[in-house]
DNA sequence: GTATCTGCAAAACTTTTGCAGTACC
DNA sequence: GGTACTGCAAAAGTTTTGCAGATAC
């Protein structure tokens, strides 16, 4: 449940990387919002927020990457949008978003268990059905239209 | 199995919509290549090799958007890269694509109907699971690592 | 005749890249 | 000290938009 922002940067240290002030601002932005949706535009906001920090766009890009190289962060597509950030240990869970209002709600993604068994078994693929988000209509627009 | 240029532009007429050359290339090019992921740049480069049709860039993307309002046309995300446009026949699968190699396969879509239908009961969401692709691992790529 | 459509060009939006200078280890 | 990292600015790739002129009905 609690994320700091040191096992994100021990885990960037692991790849042989170097710490540094750009690094710690974005590790500290991801760590402090655990359990929102961040997009690359939102946590270059929070860190440019911060008056002592600061990190340029290609940076923030750059420090993304690396987490997701190193394990400790993944993205999800939402839709048309941009793409968002999130611990992995908030990835157990697929995305639906209603493509009439854009309201996104989160769902388990347990559910899909067999069927990704399944599909191993049948094609050979190792799937990660969280990636991508499911779109669908939510039960408020279900009702309007 | 067989769609004719004709029903997607009497679909387009059923909106009120005029039928002009641009529109008439767009739905021929759909109609004929048939089956095939087309993103909207393929489109135009079809339409464009067409010497009495062409349209621009930005009919293209109109009438594949009045193409989907009418119903007759539906579009899925493979990934990071462009749409891919489909009839709405062909979307009773799901992408799969190898996030090492890119390659996609298709799987077939009725494994998910538990799954829909489980997710209408609980939230009341009715979702299309063919609109994102899936990220995995392919089995080429999956031994090779 | 008139509302709709088209082409053009430019912008919008997200992400990537090249390069010269800076900072970490 | 040397390699890795950063900032800047520009480009890349896809899609959208504004507007003046053309066209379908």
């Amino acid at each position: 449940m609690h994320v700091s922002p040191d096992e994100l940067l021990d885990a960037l240290r692991g790849q042989g990387l170097r710490i540094t002030s750009a690094r710690r601002a974005v590790c500290s932005v991801i760590a402090a919002r655990h359990g929102q949706h961040l997009t690359a535009a939102s946590i270059l906001a929070f860190v440019e927020e911060d008056p002592e920090a600061g990190a340029n766009q290609s940076t923030v890009y750059r420090t993304l990457d690396a987490l997701e190289e190193a394990g400790v962060l993944v993205h999800s597509h939402l839709g048309q949008g941009p793409v968002v950030y999130h611990l992995p240990s908030e990835a157990e869970h697929q995305h639906v978003v209603c493509h009439s209002c854009g309201a996104t709600a989160a769902i388990p993604a347990g559910d899909l268990d067999d069927w990704v068994a399944k599909l191993r078994a049948n094609t050979g693929y190792e799937v990660d059905p969280t990636h991508f988000a499911v779109t669908g209509i939510c039960p408020k627009c279900a009702v309007e239209n």
